[in-house]
DNA sequence: GTCTATAAATCGATAGAC
DNA sequence: GTCTATCGATTTATAGAC
């Protein structure tokens, strides 16, 4: 008895996730160039020649990867905003869901987005993403917010600009501390805060 | 007239010189698996066969670098407790000096060094350095001066290695957003002790 | 849909000329 | 000391069998 078209689009489906997954973490651990696509293959349990039956080539799953990525952080900074309470209470809400994040498999998509941003060996349509004004977006995004918690008084006057570099990068410095160090003491919201709050 | 045996080793130095300089760019830039051995050649002006004049392998001149990286955090921990003042003022003279690293060339040393870190695509000697417990002592050596300023008042009274790795998360998340935005606006040292000091 | 065999290209590393 | 030519291994990507 064949499978339906419904059931061949429901495999399809699954291996598609089931690449990326795997993808995900051969990137985070050996970086896109020094990943295999038998790596991602061995990951997922497949042979080599399946992936390429559900992807072009390396770059396009690191290209879907990074999207993702993307969105997701944008996603949670649209929320933020959404929430009810003070500027600072949005902030608590958000970084609570970033932390939250990170301490799971999170960490890793974050790597890759690292990877993205610093490494020339990337896939063309990926630099373009970055380019694209994409990549500052969760700092632009952020510095209404901020904005908005100086003149409550609740966030230190100061360059918000140079507010927001402070604060995503401890985020990023965090990512990274997680990975580097599974078991390592994560901070909680109000300590990561502690960097913009006012006095 | 032939060179002198003196004449020799200088270029021999410089050459060997030269080719770390290169190889730091190329490898921050490319990391270590995408880096070839032609891109540090021709970034250092030479053909790629004098590079292995120099060097055994690619992963001779990755180790050399981290080793060197390696050394010079511990380094500024040491002068840093050998400085007068109070804890936080040592500490305070550590972060200017790391942020004055950072707006440099230094910045590269931290990519190399989480690369070194993160990734699972490096030479077996590098994994030694980072398990040998190199990899954690900028933390454990940092302990000492958190403790003595919690004894002070001057810094808040949590969890020590809990502080650290918020600092050297902070400090790592800086180096690398100095990477991804050349002209991103840097914290000064008193704003990136917010997340040590005591209310 | 999945696998194995294979082509094509890339790159680390060496040998030997100058 | 420096360069060019070349080997050998690895890996991406494809073709074709089941």
């Amino acid at each position: 008895m064949p499978r339906t078209e419904e059931q061949n689009q429901q495999i399809r489906d699954e291996r598609q996730e089931q690449i990326l997954q795997a993808a995900l973490k051969v990137f985070a651990r050996r970086g896109m160039a020094a990943a295999k696509i038998s790596d991602i293959a061995a990951e997922a349990g497949f042979s080599h020649g399946l992936v390429y039956h559900y992807f072009k080539s390396k770059e396009e799953i690191f290209s879907t990867l990074v999207k993702k990525a993307l969105q997701g952080s944008t996603l949670v900074i649209q929320y933020a905003q959404q929430q009810e309470g003070s500027p600072l209470q949005q902030l608590r809400w958000m970084t609570n869901m970033i932390l939250q994040n990170i301490s799971g498999e999170g960490a890793y998509l974050f790597l890759i987005m690292m990877q993205a941003f610093t490494s020339d060996a990337i896939p063309e349509e990926v630099k373009q993403m970055m380019d694209d004004g994409l990549a500052f977006s969760a700092i632009k995004a952020t510095l209404p917010l901020i904005q908005a918690g100086q003149q409550a008084g609740e966030i230190m006057p100061d360059d918000p600009v140079k507010l927001a570099v402070l604060y995503y990068s401890l985020i990023q410095g965090l990512a990274i501390s997680k990975i580097q160090w599974k078991d390592c003491p994560m901070p909680d919201a109000d300590m990561v805060l502690r960097v913009l709050k006012a006095k």
